[in-house]
DNA sequence: AAATAACAGCAAAAGTGATGCCAAAAAATT
DNA sequence: AATTTTTTGGCATCACTTTTGCTGTTATTT
């Protein structure tokens, strides 16, 4: 998994911190999404499956810890970090975050350097954990894992020839291929196939994908483009 | 691993905060083990595999943040939690504790309801790791202790193979694996079983578990989806 | 400009090979 | 000994792959 594919969920009710740790953890790479309250929190928590999230304490409506009490009962979220925002001196909410399931608090006044820190401290099990084989191109998301590509949000599992040569023809978006050179690499230089095979499943990635992302190079080969 | 297995070692030159630290974690059942300095800290570290560790950031001859780089460096204490010791204030020293490795920090002067809900937190994340061997994904629960499954509410007993394929399948949801990878992690790099082998545990388990949730990719392998 | 040749697109058909399924044998557990 | 689990081989099937023959297009030659 790459930093930004981190989703970071930021709910607090202030604006002001929104924006300033926002930008902050925006500035490290990692993708942030604000809620501006409790029950947007756990909305928008389930919806986005962020890795971290933090929790102002102090809000209206619903507060900190009641939120934090619901998104823990979600199981698709049990493995996301949680963490509070609380002003100095606040001990008893630290107990009860404790208890609500959370696993961390940031005390304000927030300090950006401290933030980075700990989140990063925060994620750093978290990201160990996977690290998908995936290739994004424009559009394209290309997970040789899973042996599926993900083009326009919809994902459409390929065949393994068809997915091979994707993966060849997206691997260097722009250079053409010559068919020496796709036989190579996709076939191998012992099987010999006939002269039409390309060409078929060329097409066939061109209807699974639309027609204009590979170029014909006559008398040479083929190239993707985006 | 229950509860009076967890060790912690407590890192400090002042007996006091021994004393009073380690009292409110042995009343909650831990293994307290102590040492006054750095030096003696990493040494019990290492000896004793301590789950977690709390070191005092100001230290007479090795302060906290050495002690820390060094116990990192031990790879068999990769997975133990470092949490610091600070004063109020001390935020240069947050920063460089994260930078050693540390996973958090507590304020003093120390609170020992907080302190004793922070240690629960932290452990929490280690003991749903290694403890509990158990793994959820969707409404599929897998025990590895007990070689059985719970899906949807029903517990199921199954065979080893069965249980391993499974529990190799979904141990990444989504991935592809493929045969030669399955028979690998399953049967063992040796043994040779014949082609059909696999299929008829995939198909046992379809029968058992639901057809939808094992996805055949042709010319490849299996992966297991939600 | 017309004729020719080379090339790629296309659709359908044929080929192939991997997988599903079964029933039965072998091995392991009880 | 009985039962359960695992493996196996045969066969059918289906998905994927490759071929084929045709068409249209582009490039080359005359």
């Amino acid at each position: 998994m790459k930093k930004n594919d981190i989703k970071i969920l930021l709910v607090d009710d202030e604006p002001d911190i929104l924006e300033i740790v926002g930008y902050n953890l925006s500035n490290e790479g990692y993708k942030v999404i604000t809620a501006e309250n409790g029950a947007e929190g756990v909305k928008k928590a389930k919806k986005e499956q962020p890795q971290l999230i933090i929790l102002d304490v102090m809000m209206p409506e619903m507060d900190g810890i009641e939120a934090c009490e619901l998104i823990r009962k979600n199981p698709d979220l049990k493995n996301s970090i949680i963490t509070f925002l609380t002003a100095r001196g606040e001990d008893y909410s630290q107990v009860a975050g404790f208890d609500a399931g959370a696993d961390d608090y940031i005390t304000k006044p927030i300090k950006p350097k401290v933030l980075v820190s700990k989140v990063k401290a925060l994620l750093r099990r978290f990201k160990e954990e996977d690290i998908a084989d995936t290739v994004k191109i424009g559009s394209l998301e290309i997970n040789r894992d899973e042996y599926k590509i993900i083009s326009k949000g919809e994902e459409i599992i390929l065949p393994r020839k068809e997915f091979e040569l994707l993966s060849l023809l997206a691997s260097k978006p722009g250079k053409v291929f010559k068919r020496d050179e796709i036989l190579d690499a996709v076939w191998g230089n012992e099987v010999v196939v006939g002269g039409r095979t390309i060409d078929v499943h060329i097409r066939k990635l061109r209807e699974k994908l639309g027609d204009n992302s590979f170029k014909t190079i006559k008398g040479v080969g083929y190239k993707f483009v985006e």
